[in-house]
RNA sequence: GCGGGCGUGGCGGAACGGUAGACGCAACGGACUUAAAAUCCGUUGGGAGAAAUCCCGUGGGGGUUCGAGUCCCUCCGCCCGCACCA
């Protein structure tokens, strides 16, 4: 039969008008149905999408319209992440406003994902640079601080000389501002952060319950927060002809068992004692400026080499009379963790025997093997780092000598505490969260500070405070630091002249409770309380492995917050977490080192060219798709030219959804080829086998019964798991089979019947995936109903069960052989049987059957 | 530097601790065609053999187990995060 093309361009568009018109998508609270909210991780409005946003946008949809064919109450909701740096980096570079820079990115990413055939509920769009989302953010951050979740302290920003501007972390590259290139400097500001801390232990132990997470994702967060028992004790501090100074030295450390290897102390270059010594020391003013130009990242200052700059004064040991160890300002303490300042035990701490090492300090290992001489056990290269399991025991430390680290450690806290010099502390490495931006886009922080009354709330009835439209970008800073009038108004309490906030906030704080914005997104409160009651958590999230921490980890918290607040009644707002793979590409550059967008390479005699001046490219390796590497292709022509469809089913076939996936033009063309086989096929099927077929059970069609069946099982089981490509490749199967039924010239009614159930399970199977063209194949079966307004399938369990199996046979772990046996069969039949087979005779080669591991249905094992 | 992950044919990958390589791509052979494209059928981890069959194989090395791609240790390579990118 001549069967037309299958034409996207026609078909995909008409089904998206058909969802729309009819509202397919859009959903509201209803008791009598089992809910399921789907949220993948909202985007950035960078201008266009790209093919990151197509998988992840895939996937979701995916499992929204697979649980809506299960009968579930979809909410599956899309929205802007809209503030941020790129709307303020346009205005600077290209002189258009930020505002309308980022709604005319909406506006065509939009354009694009409605492209994409995804079932969106549209009606429930947001965006937050929208004041309708913002000034709830306003609002909430004002109850926060009522509940005494928010705190205003000094913390350190990274600070461009020349332009006179905070630098984001990537914005520092070498020490360097990114702009002007000068050193960056640091800078103390009074800025505002939300108490995280306050739930260190809770969202530490609430990990354990969220099981449906990744458990990479789990332990990752354990690790940020990085609970710690340790002790918090002072040194007594001296100068360098001896006298006692009145201060002593605070440290923090998890090993007080190993105080008697301690060599030397170390504080960061920004704790208060270097501060103040720093005025009469021009050379530790230099090692400051010198630690100062690496940045506030954590990142840099441990990449750094060690360095440490002595500041003449030593601490006294606590044990050890005489004993003082030498205190160094150093790069490489961390002022935000601890006390700020630790003593080094070089023996068994690789950074501080590197210390060690550079200054020429002792190193005396204090824990050994047990049974290790003390007197000759001694350290070269490697720390020695106690594990676990380990037998160890501590030697050179006095009395603590023959204790086990354990033991040592309560031994040292008892004495250390009942001299008063410190105490046992559990410590956090998770540091409040700092949410002022000294920039312009994004939510105004709604405090006013006046002269004479302090920092106060902006009254409610005054929100939302709203980013004013008028300002520019012509010199470097804040501009809302600049704005002519905006920043003054009157003080809300003594209405004398005062200051507003010209601070924004993190846009994580943004996207820290979107989720739950979008269960009533038009509410006058920031949330409708029966609808998130209804509709949360979210019962599948989705995004990528990089925000395994910040984002998800803000967002555990911002439930919280909302909740002591009254506006969430729940901890944890994702229920079930998917961190999906990046989308990789090949890359190719010119012999000068320009990178070539791989539109540009054609293949040419095995070798790549440039399309348009013909040189000889170098294929570079494949990486994440970045614009800098031009390695990326354009969702938009993709899908123009082999339709939305296609550029679906290929990100969702193969490789598994957990891990980076490339891009190839041969595995589009593949997906595409399979859109046309799969038209053809139902084409083909529809016309051998009319509506009125009826499923039979005679003997001639019940393979490709079963075929079906057990495809249908085991896809439903995967679409429930999100193992996309291995439905994909069952898909495959009963196409072939259904492929190879359509061969048959001379069919019988009941061939027919199965030949028409195959094509209708087929359909509705890859339905999900391939929406357009599921409903059109529907069309063509004779329906009159859309595929969306079928339900999923069932299979039909008579069909799936098997009655024998194919038993694997091995000797000594070595396969040998097979037999088919009756399903169920016993152990003692099924070995009985094995053991007199040929093949297994003539692999024992004559010795005895020692034993035989049966696992019924599977495997038997003879030892021999 | 610290934390986390990944590594299986030419390629993407499949495999409750139980027959490694399902399914797809590519390649090769064939059918159809004046021809090509498209489509359809077949072959395809490596090695030995006429065949039956045997040996080797899941980044390298070691271990646990009747049995390891899967668990443990270690090394190598690649990727992600590191608190002001989103």
């Amino acid at each position: 039969m001549p069967t037309e093309r299958y034409n996207h361009r026609d078909v995909e568009p008409r089904w998206q008008r058909f969802w729309s018109e009819n509202r397919c998508f859009e959903s509201r609270e209803d008791e009598s149905r089992p809910k399921y909210y789907v949220l993948e991780m909202f985007p950035y409005p960078s201008g266009r999408i790209h093919m990151g946003h197509v998988r992840n946008y895939t996937m979701g949809d995916v499992i929204a319209r697979f649980r809506r064919a299960c009968g579930y109450n979809v909410l599956h909701p899309m929205g802007w992440d809209a503030f941020g740096m790129p709307a303020e980096n346009a205005a600077i570079e290209r002189g258009v406003h930020p505002k309308g820079w980022t709604y005319d990115n909406i506006a065509t990413m939009r354009g694009q994902l409605q492209s994409m055939g995804l079932a969106l509920d549209w009606s429930r769009e947001i965006a937050t640079c929208d004041p309708s989302y913002y000034r709830h953010e306003q609002q909430m951050f004002l109850d926060f601080m009522a509940a005494g979740l928010v705190e205003r302290k000094v913390s350190t920003v990274n600070w461009d000389p020349v332009d006179q501007t905070v630098l984001a972390n990537e914005q520092v590259i070498d020490g360097r501002g990114w702009r002007s290139g000068a050193p960056v400097e640091k800078r103390d500001l009074a800025q505002w952060f939300l108490k995280i801390t306050a739930y260190s232990e809770e969202l530490l132990t609430a990990l354990d319950r969220l099981e449906r997470w990744p458990e990479k994702v789990r332990l990752m967060q354990r690790n940020w927060i990085g609970r710690s028992e340790g002790m918090r004790f002072s040194f007594a501090l001296e100068d360098p002809s001896g006298h006692l100074l009145d201060e002593r030295l605070t440290v923090y450390t998890t090993r007080h068992d190993t105080i008697f290897g301690a060599s030397f102390c170390a504080i960061s270059a920004d704790h208060d004692l270097a501060r103040r010594l720093e005025e009469g020391d021009a050379g530790l003013a230099a090692f400051r400026r010198e630690v100062a130009a690496l940045g506030t990242s954590e990142e840099s200052i441990e990449r750094a080499e060690k360095k440490g700059y002595l500041l003449g004064l030593y601490a006294r040991h606590p044990f050890r009379e005489g004993v003082k160890l030498p205190v160094y300002a150093a790069n490489f303490v961390l002022m935000g963790y601890g006390e700020g300042a630790i003593f080094g035990c070089p023996a068994h701490d690789q950074r501080d025997l590197e210390f060690a090492r550079k200054y020429g300090l002792p190193v005396i290992p204090v824990v050994a093997p047990k049974g290790t001489d003390a007197a000759k056990f001694a350290i070269s290269a490697e720390a020695f780092l106690e594990k676990e399991n380990d037998q160890t025991v501590l030697i050179n430390s006095d009395f603590l000598n023959g204790f086990g680290v354990p033991e040592a450690k309560v031994e040292i806290a008892r004495r250390m505490e009942k001299m008063g010099i410190g105490e046992r502390k559990v410590n956090f490495r998770l540091r409040d969260w700092g949410v002022s931006r000294q920039r312009y886009w994004g939510c105004p922080i709604p405090v006013v500070h006046c002269a004479s009354c302090g920092i106060l709330p902006v009254p409610k009835e005054d929100l939302p405070v709203v980013l004013p439209d008028d300002v520019t970008f012509d010199r470097p800073g804040n501009p809302l630091d600049h704005h002519p009038s905006w920043k003054h108004v009157n003080c809300p309490n003594c209405n004398k002249p005062a200051r507003r906030e010209t601070d924004t906030f993190d846009t994580f704080i943004d996207s820290s409770w979107y989720y739950a914005r979008f269960c009533s997104p038009k509410a006058a409160e920031p949330v409708d309380p029966a609808a998130a009651r209804y509709w949360m958590p979210v019962d599948q999230y989705i995004g990528g492995v990089e925000h395994a921490i910040l984002h998800l980890l803000y967002s555990r918290f911002f439930a919280r917050a909302m909740k002591k607040t009254g506006y969430l009644d729940m901890e944890e707002p994702f229920g079930s977490l998917f961190t999906q793979g990046m989308v990789v590409h090949e890359t190719f550059r010119m012999t000068s080192g320009e990178w070539v967008f791989p539109a540009d390479a054609v293949a040419k005699d095995g070798d790549w060219v440039h399309a348009k001046t013909g040189e000889t490219l170098i294929v570079g390796g494949i990486e994440k798709m970045s614009k800098s590497k031009r390695n990326v292709i354009d969702p938009e022509a993709i899908i123009e030219r082999y339709g939305a469809d296609t550029a679906r089913w290929f990100m969702l076939s193969d490789t598994p959804p957990e891990r980076d996936i490339e891009w190839t033009e041969a595995g589009v063309e593949g997906a595409w080829r399979f859109t046309q086989r799969l038209w053809r096929l139902v084409a083909d099927a529809a016309e051998m086998a009319s509506p009125g077929n009826r499923v039979a059970t005679a003997a001639d069609n019940i393979k490709l019964r079963r075929v079906v069946h057990r495809a249908l099982q085991a896809v439903t089981g995967d679409l429930s798991s999100l193992r996309f490509n291995r439905s994909i490749a069952r898909i495959y199967e009963v196409a072939n089979s259904l492929g190879s039924a359509l061969q048959e010239t001379n069919a019988s009614p009941s061939l027919k019947a199965a030949i028409r159930e195959a094509a209708e399970t087929l359909v509705l199977m890859f339905a999900p995936m391939m929406p357009h063209l599921a409903e059109e194949c529907w069309k063509v079966l004779g329906y009159d109903h859309a595929v969306v307004q079928t339900p999923w399938p069932k299979p039909d369990p008579e069909l799936i069960a098997e009655d024998e199996v194919t038993v694997a046979v091995q000797v000594n772990g070595k396969r040998r052989d097979e037999v088919k046996v009756p399903k169920g069969l016993d152990r003692s039949e099924l070995e009985a049987i094995v053991v007199n087979l040929d093949t297994v005779r003539r692999a024992l080669d004559g010795r005895p059957v020692k034993k035989v591991i049966v696992v019924p249905d599977r495997i038997a094992n003879i030892v021999g």
